[in-house]
DNA sequence: CAAACTATCCATTGATCTATTGAATATCGA
DNA sequence: TCGATATTCAATAGATCAATGGATAGTTTG
């Protein structure tokens, strides 16, 4: 006990996790994977790899206990394990933001020009007053697994057919996955490009969840 | 913009963050950096690696913007870069713990049998009635890094020596560098085969100092 | 300026990781 | 039971990473 060779197997084992989060494969998993549930072939169609690719990175993931998983008929869906790990997810991803140039230009050059944003706080206050409507743009079934509250589902893909859905007179706010998502960006575009006025939400539905949860601990700088 | 490609490069990029965080040794180091800024030097000889090495990997943990560097002289110092990066790592430390039982194992064959801990809010409140002795047992230089305040020096390696320096009659409290140091239970176990009434810290100094800072953000399980 | 010291660079080696392919396995429905 | 679909396994080659030892560069001291 309390040798060097205790604690290299020691920081071996963190190391088991860290690795998890050194692949951009594994990381857009997780990033699929912190909206919804979904099972393998889904995700590697979402993320442009091959079946057996994708296969290998969950199973990774679940090695580092990151995921879980439930069979389902013939295939397998792949959940987070929990909130600690999207938190970490969203932790990574946003001081990596802060701190890497590359982040940032990337995450420009994915999201094309920038559009106005508004907050948390100033979005309540609006809508306690009725003067907005919120709209959920992501794929239906991300909608269904948890959303806002208040929040109108309309894919982005549906969009123009059911512009009309969209009372004219209030200001329309539109929100996806997260600060790296192009959904709410296009949207806004989109309904801008249409004379209507629109922002996006500067946050994604984890980050919503997450910071209206009663915080347990609290740790993030 | 929105393609495939710029994705890609963006979950590269975050990758590159991710790395840092997936080899033992860099891991190791960031423990250290945790407690007090160190020269590679310094930095080598207490993780038991060579310079060249340190040194490497110190380079990549500064290119993933987590430590700063400043030149003192003929040495090189390193200081971990901000709060963020501490408490991510505290965060991927519990995550690692709470879900792989490679590294509760490890821990425990690196700390060897239990000692009884005393939690936060019960030290405060026998701290103020008096009733414990707080020492801080790391090594002399990161005391005075930063340490708890109302906390005693004491280094481990002259705890027999300075016995007499504790009064007799208050039970004694030692912390050290976290939930993984050895320190800390060390201490106690020595303390208590003088007969004295003795417990360790759960947490370490790093995890006190960010717990007691105002939370500005919060998000954590 | 030279000597001593510290940190970094560089090339090499061995180890580990990633993606791909094709085969193997499990489940469901006919 | 057979065929179809979904996932996992196994083997491979290519890429990346880690550690070593020796050479180099920057800083202080004599």
């Amino acid at each position: 006990m309390g040798s060097r060779h205790e604690k290299n197997a020691l920081f071996e084992a963190i190391a088991l996790m860290g690795k998890a989060f050194a692949s951009p494969r594994r990381l857009e998993l997780l990033d699929l994977l912190a909206q919804a549930p979904r099972t393998v072939d889904e995700l590697a169609r979402a993320s442009d790899q091959s079946t057996a690719n994708t296969s290998q990175h969950l199973q990774g993931l679940h090695a580092a206990g990151m995921v879980t998983r439930t069979r389902e008929g013939t295939s397998v869906r792949y959940t987070l394990a929990d909130d600690e790990v999207l938190s970490l997810w969203l932790a990574l991803r946003d001081a990596s933001r802060a701190r890497l140039g590359e982040v940032e230009r990337a995450a420009r050059d994915y999201l094309g020009e920038d559009v106005e944003a508004i907050g948390r706080v100033e979005l309540i206050a609006r809508m306690g007053r009725g003067e907005v409507v919120l709209v959920d743009v992501r794929p239906a079934h991300e909608y269904e697994a948890g959303h806002i509250k208040g929040a109108r589902s309309i894919p982005l893909d549906e969009l123009q057919e059911r512009l009309a859905e969209l009372p004219a007179g209030r200001e329309v706010v539109a929100y996806c996955r997260g600060p790296f998502c192009a959904y709410a960006h296009d949207a806004v575009r989109r309904l801008r490009a249409t004379g209507r006025s629109a922002r996006r939400l500067a946050e994604g539905w984890p980050e919503w969840r997450l910071a209206s949860k009663p915080a347990e601990h609290h740790r993030a700088a």
